[in-house]
DNA sequence: TTCTTTTATCGTAATGTACCGATAAAAGAA
DNA sequence: TTCTTTTATCGGTACATTACGATAAAAGAA
């Protein structure tokens, strides 16, 4: 995962209601959840939801299914684990200190 | 970790520029590493550096210490850790699906 | 004291984000 | 066909972010 990745994705997570969004996906996980059913559910206009769920597409952390005049949208719970990867990568180089280029080519 | 707390601190990190200042403090973390540090080794201008260490700081992923006339910068590896442990919950929560209060209160 | 180093902050410009209402396109129902 | 539902996108407004150069304050050196 690259670094413009990263940082994609943890923008996309760095907004409370975005957080939402994917709870309330995962919370109507069993029927296909829609636009409109994320909307209900919060104090916001349509446009509005529509904006954020787009950031988290664009972000590659949900995925998108046209299911008649709806599109329904469910987690990428892969992708999610795949930035959580990165994201203990990025600790255990951050811990590691400057001492890192040895660990890496023990001869 | 409240979910204002945790998007303050993922916007933080959303930023590529952001997360090589994290590793140049890593890197440095022998001798204290002040913003001069940072921008020598970054094709920014002081200033702009100087407001990224400030994001950085606002979120509490880095400490100050005034020593003399720079200020030094120290990763704060609890509080990134803080944020490896509400990402797990999140995904934690994300996936038990819409059966999460039976989880919680089993009589 | 004066000079230098270092940093945060100010001012500014360009760009991005967050919200809203309105609307056009797509798909199903009548 | 016409009507309804649903959604993405457009236009607009307000505010935040990112970048820069310039500058004042703080602390040490001369």
């Amino acid at each position: 995962m690259r670094d413009d990745d990263i940082a994609t994705a943890m923008r996309a997570l760095g907004h409370p209601v975005r957080l939402n969004i994917l709870r309330i996906l995962a919370t109507q996980q069993q029927s296909p959840c829609c636009c409109s059913d994320v909307t209900v559910s919060l104090p916001l206009a349509q446009s509005t939801v529509s904006q954020h769920i787009k950031v988290l597409f664009d972000a590659g952390l949900i995925e998108r299914k046209s299911r008649g005049t709806r599109n329904c949208y469910t987690i990428r719970h892969d992708r999610l684990a795949d930035l959580g990867a990165a994201y203990t990568g990025l600790l255990a180089g951050l811990a590691g200190g400057p001492i890192k280029e040895l660990e890496m080519d023990p001869v």
